[in-house]
DNA sequence: ACATTTTCATATTGATCACTATGAAATCTG
DNA sequence: CAGATTTCATAGTGATCAATATGAAAATGT
């Protein structure tokens, strides 16, 4: 451990000459653009305003700056955990995702696409675990929704025969298929369109009576 | 033009030691695996059989090499454009590519995934041409579906409301998710039920009288 | 055999990769 | 101020990147 955890206690020394979340924070953005191993160390630092000895003390290396810089993605502002468990129905969770996916990916202050989606598809035999580390990831979205599904099933609110798990890989791989198409220039409202035409696949809700 | 082309006024000279068919059907393997940027020249002419100077005179760089690779790859053994213009209705095209899809990407003996959806998604500044180059690859067989849906609907079968824009981008995005899924392991089953749950946002084939 | 042409194998090019050794600068404690 | 501690900036590490310079090897034509 070269540098102290900054609430434990803090010997004397020179203070840190960067702010650590404005730094990850543009190295996200890079990250984001470009993926993990296209993005080289020398246009990191430069854009994170943070010479190589001090990027390697406070982050460790360039696989753990990623994966720190994909949690980040992951937890602001709005968390897909979130979308799926604050959806009235399953079938609204879906459209959350699909439509927040639509419009996150085709912000005008950030990279087209997604980071998770499109930050480590293809890559070397070394960076082989940070690929699967982030299939993980997508993995685990794919789980909440399916099991959101499932239990919507339970309640009556989905008909019977449903399919938890075409139904969620089916929202899962449009996503993907957002990210890429937004990268390659489709439009915010290109993207809703097929957000929207991917419900069409959905069974309709049952009706529930009150009480 | 440091090779002589094969068929014009062959000079005498050393012959070639490899067979370029075969050079070339190894590295398009191997970018299938690792994608353009990630894949090395030396991993290439390793598996290639082929020295450096022999690569940069039978393919010309890194470059062209990939793109010609990719070309071989969508040219066999069916092509997109075959699947979409044989296919008896729009509705029977969109579900050639999808089910083609599905058991392309998860061959026993090809890599998984897509070489086009995934060759070269996340890149460096240096790679954008090749990435634009996919980019429009994909763009082209995304109209050919739409110009097939769009005269379906113009031939009464499919209804007039259909948007031709909304299903043939659902279409690819889902080809798109399709390709990721199989990397991060999803089995055939997996992603055929995945492209029937898509199949099931198209509207209704309207019965044509005989005629 | 000899000249010509083409490809092959070896070794290497400068550039860039992720990463770090070294020592000065900046803070706190006493 | 002096000593301890931590971070900073400079400069460079060996490795690997895509791409080539050089000259020998292998074919044909005369």
């Amino acid at each position: 451990m070269k540098y102290s955890s900054p609430s434990a206690g803090r010997r004397p020394g020179r203070p840190l000459s960067f702010d650590r979340e404005a730094a990850l924070n543009a190295a996200m953005l890079l990250f984001w653009r470009h993926g993990y191993e296209a993005t080289s160390l020398s246009e990191l630092t430069a854009a994170m305003r943070v010479t190589p000895p001090s990027l390697y003390a406070a982050f460790g290396d360039k696989k753990q700056l990623f994966l720190e810089a994909v949690r980040r993605y992951l937890s602001g502002p709005v968390t897909a955990q979130q979308l799926i468990d604050d959806a009235d129905t399953a079938k609204a969770a879906a459209w959350s995702l699909l439509a927040g996916s639509a419009i996150a990916f085709t912000g005008e202050t950030t990279p087209p696409g997604c980071l998770l989606a499109t930050g480590a598809i293809s890559c070397s035999a070394a960076a082989r675990d940070v690929q699967v580390e982030l299939a993980r990831m997508r993995g685990a979205i794919q789980d909440r929704l399916r099991d959101r599904i499932a239990g919507a099933i339970d309640m009556g609110e989905l008909p019977c025969d449903a399919e938890p798990d075409a139904l969620a890989g089916h929202v899962m791989a449009v996503i993907q298929g957002l990210s890429t198409l937004a990268r390659d220039g489709a439009s915010r409202d290109t993207l809703l369109g097929i957000a929207r035409m991917a419900m069409a696949a959905w069974p309709p809700e049952l009706i529930r009576n009150g009480g």
